[in-house]
DNA sequence: GCAATACAAAATGTATACATTATGTATTCA
DNA sequence: TGAATACATAATGTATACATTTTGTATTGC
C-alpha cells in the first residue's frame, strides 16, 4: 500500500462527493470501499475519520459514515454566511498572496473555462472549487481556511446545477462567473483588496438565486423497501 | 476499551494542549501515549488523527504527530481574524439560541468566576475555552464554528498569562472579563444581537493587548544538545 | 580526518484476527 | 394475533503481528 494509493482513495472520495456521484445521506460501508480501492480497513478507516473531519462525512459511534446531508435549515445558514466567508478570503488572498501562487491559479481557471465551454458540468463544479480552494490557501489564514473548505463542500454541491444551464440566461451567468475569475486573478496579482472583495460580492450575487432555487431535502434511499418486496416486483 | 475512556483520553490530551501542559510543537509519541492511556495504538492513532483535523496537532507522513505550534506569523493571522468570527458568531448566537441551552452555559460561568477567584489560571482559561464554545454552538452555524474553534485553541493557550494576573491593574481586567460573560448571556438570553456584538468587541479588546505581550517563538526542545554532551555535563 | 555508504534500531503504516455492539428475524407466550 | 424476548447475523471497534520507512551509528574508502 503506497501513500500516494491512500492519497488517491481520499480525493477520489472527495471528488465523489462534491459531483453527488455519492448522494448526501448515502452510507458508506468500510467492507465496500475497502474492496473497492483494495485497501484493508485500517487506512480506510483513517480516510473515513479524515473526511469526518473536514466535514464531507458524518461519523456515528457503532454506526459508520455517511456523507453529510444538506438540509434546509443549515443550507439557510449557508447562504448567510456565504458572503463574509468569500469576500474576506479574497481580501486575504489578495493582501498575502505570493508570486509563484498566480501561475498555479491560473492553470486551474484554464481547466475551469475548457470545462464551462465544453459543457461538462461536474468537471466545472470541481474546477470552480478548486480555484477557490486556491484563492482560499493565498490568504495563508489558517483560521478562515477551515470554514472556508467546509462552506465550500456544500456549495459544489449545490452548484452541479449551475453548471448545467438550461437557458440563455442561464448559459451567460456561466459564462459571466468565469470572466470574474479572470479579473478576481488580475486583482490579485496586482494586489487590489477593494477590487476583489466588489468582485466577490458579484460574483456571489450572480449565483445566488440559481443555488437557492436547487435547494432541496436529500433523495429518499433507494432500497427504502424491504428485500422481500422488491424482489416481487421484479 | 470502553468508547467512554476513548473520549476521555481525547478530552484530556485537548485539555493538556490548551494548557500547554505540553507545549507547542512537542513531538508526541504513539507507544508512550498508548501506555499512558492503557489503550492500543489502533485507537489512538485515530485519537491523534482526529486531534490533526480539529488543529490540535499536526501530522507528517511516516513522521508522528506534534502539538500545533504558535509561531509569530500565524499568531499575526489571529489577532487580525479573531474579532471577526468572535463577533459573528455572538451576533448569531443571539439570534439562533435555544431556551434550553441557557442554563448549561450559565452553569460553565459560574465555574469560570469561581476558578478566577481562585486564582486557578489553567482552570480559567479551560472554563472560558468551553464558555465561548458553548456560545458557538449556540450559533447553530456548522459552517463559522470550525473556524471558532481553531481560534480558540491558540486563543486559549495564549491566555494562560491573562489569567496569571500580576498587577491591579491585570486583576481588575480579569474580573471585567467575567462581568463581560454575565452580560453575554444576558444579552442572548434576551435576544439582542446588537448589544452582544459591542459586548464581544470590548471582551476582545480588554485582552487583546495582554494577549499580545505574551507572544512568543516556541521554547527550544529540551534535548537539543546530543545526549554525550548532557551526560558529560552531569 | 572527513565524507559517503551500509547497516541496525526505532517508529510509523498496514493487514488481519478477535471482541463488542447493533440489527433483523424467528419463536414463544399472553 | 401481537408483543416481547432470545438468538443469529452483520457491522463496527480493538489488539497485535508484520511491513515499510526513517534515522542514527558505525564502518569503510578516499
Amino acid at each position: 500500500m503506497t501513500a500516494d494509493k491512500k492519497t488517491q482513495c481520499l480525493e477520489d472520495l472527495r471528488m465523489r462527493i462534491l459531483t453527488q456521484d455519492i448522494a448526501p445521506g448515502s452510507d458508506l460501508d468500510e467492507a465496500t470501499l475497502c474492496e473497492r480501492y483494495g485497501m484493508s480497513r485500517t487506512p480506510m478507516r483513517e480516510i473515513l475519520q479524515r473526511l469526518g473531519g473536514e466535514g464531507y462525512v458524518d461519523l456515528t459511534q457503532n454506526r459508520g459514515a455517511k456523507v453529510a446531508s444538506m438540509d434546509l435549515p443549515v443550507l439557510r445558514t449557508f447562504f448567510q454566511t456565504a458572503p463574509m466567508i468569500y469576500a474576506n478570503v479574497a481580501r486575504l488572498a489578495a493582501e498575502n498572496r505570493k508570486a509563484s501562487e498566480i501561475a498555479p491559479l491560473k492553470a486551474i481557471q484554464e481547466r475551469f473555462r475548457a470545462a464551462t465551454e465544453a459543457g461538462d458540468a461536474a468537471e466545472a463544479a470541481l474546477q470552480n472549487h478548486r480555484f477557490h480552494l486556491a484563492m482560499g490557501e493565498m490568504a495563508h489564514n489558517p483560521y478562515l481556511l477551515p470554514s472556508l473548505k467546509r462552506m465550500l463542500i456544500d456549495h459544489t454541491r449545490l452548484s452541479q446545477t449551475f453548471y448545467r444551464p438550461v437557458s440563455e440566461d442561464e448559459a451567460r451567468r456561466v459564462a459571466a462567473a468565469c470572466d470574474h475569475h479572470d479579473a478576481m486573478i488580475e486583482a490579485i496579482e496586482q494586489q487590489e483588496p477593494g477590487v476583489i472583495v466588489d468582485l466577490t460580492i458579484a460574483h456571489w450575487n450572480l449565483s445566488r438565486d440559481r443555488l437557492e432555487r436547487f435547494v432541496s431535502p436529500d433523495p429518499l434511499p433507494i432500497d427504502v423497501l424491504p428485500m422481500k418486496d422488491r424482489e416481487d416486483a421484479v
